[in-house]
DNA sequence: AAAAAGAAACTCACTGATGAGTATACAAAG
DNA sequence: CTTTGTATACTCATCAGTGAGTTTCTTTTT
């Protein structure tokens, strides 16, 4: 065990991140992430100062690699503008796939804390969406697309519609329909 | 107190129905229930089998009445198809701005129960989404529109892509652009 | 270079509150 | 006089958070 505040810190975060998205904030005690990290409770506590701080430094932990995956999938495809789009949403349905997949841990962590609109995890949820739309909407300029900040939220809709409906169905079928509504609206913008 | 089984019933529903919209499943307690019933746990649990039973009771009566908002909304409108569709997304942004108004209660509960695939509450979000998406796409076929089941499909990843949004977001605007969107998908295949 | 002091990282065992669900008893209505 | 509906008062598990003390690392003193 070594004594290492830093690794501690990732360790409990990495527990954290695992239990949270699998089944949810308030389904999962800080007993459980403590355990599932090898700590005690009593070591979480020094590093965060309250289970919804740990909540909020989850989610922040995810805006950079979430980013960095839809970027990925955009970037790896040659084509159109259009067709970049759509390799987005083809990335997601491949991760769909995997069996431990539970959507987008943003909107779901946003929809458990519906009822505390100020909570630190929620605005990290907020910032991190707001990113992505930013980035969308740069690309779009960058390909001289029309009206592309619209169609940056358009684009962001059918992504998080996608997240909301795999919730209720479980069929990748729709993330696909997604896909192809934003190549279309890309494809009337170009 | 009226020793009426079905009275006490719906209240009881009632109060369900508002505590677990307002804050979410696990989040409101059977007692907290029962206290805004005016009744006591014991009896909320001779009307209902269990927490879940109850869950899934509030969202199976919730069916019904928001399928009737959507057609309200769609068939009060002069016009178009797509403006009709448009309409439902007006019909959204005007009840977004009630204080109450917490999203999609299907999708919220979904969300928060995705560990357990096969609740009966996630069945019951479930069959809500197929019966709208179903009567969508039927309205499309009315109005001899092409593709009309991939058009219904892609409302509702517009639509629920606004409940997502809003959780993280709160502004209306979001759920305007997905209007704006859907009324240019259907215009594409009118 | 060794030892002492202090700070940082950690554990064990606990608190008080609240969770879902129940055993038992009693009241009303047919 | 039995069935249906309701209440009081409970069980036992689990929750977020803490009090008090221990171990390891770092820095200062001699």
């Amino acid at each position: 065990m070594a004594r290492n505040s830093q690794d501690t810190k990732l360790r409990i975060l990495k527990a954290a991140n695992r239990l949270f998205y699998s089944d949810g904030i308030r389904a999962v005690s800080v007993d459980a992430i403590a355990e599932k990290a090898g700590i005690t409770k009593k070591t979480l506590y020094y590093h965060f100062k309250s289970k919804d701080d740990l909540v909020a430094e989850y989610l922040m932990s995810r805006d950079q690699p979430n980013l960095d995956a839809m970027r990925k999938w955009f970037d790896e495809v040659d084509g159109s503008v259009a067709e970049k789009v759509y390799a987005i949403f083809d990335g997601v349905v491949q991760s769909s796939k995997h069996p431990n997949w539970r959507g987008c841990g943003f909107l779901r962590t946003a929809g458990e804390l519906a009822n505390m609109p100020g909570h630190p995890a929620i605005k990290a949820g907020a910032a991190h969406k707001k990113r992505f739309e930013g980035w969308l909407a740069e690309v779009f300029v960058e390909h001289e697309l029309k009206n592309s900040s619209g169609l940056a939220r358009q684009v962001v809709l059918l992504l998080d519609g996608s997240f909301a409906v795999m919730m209720v169905h479980h069929d990748s079928a729709y993330i696909e329909e997604a896909g192809l509504a934003a190549k279309q609206l890309v494809e009337a913008s170009s």
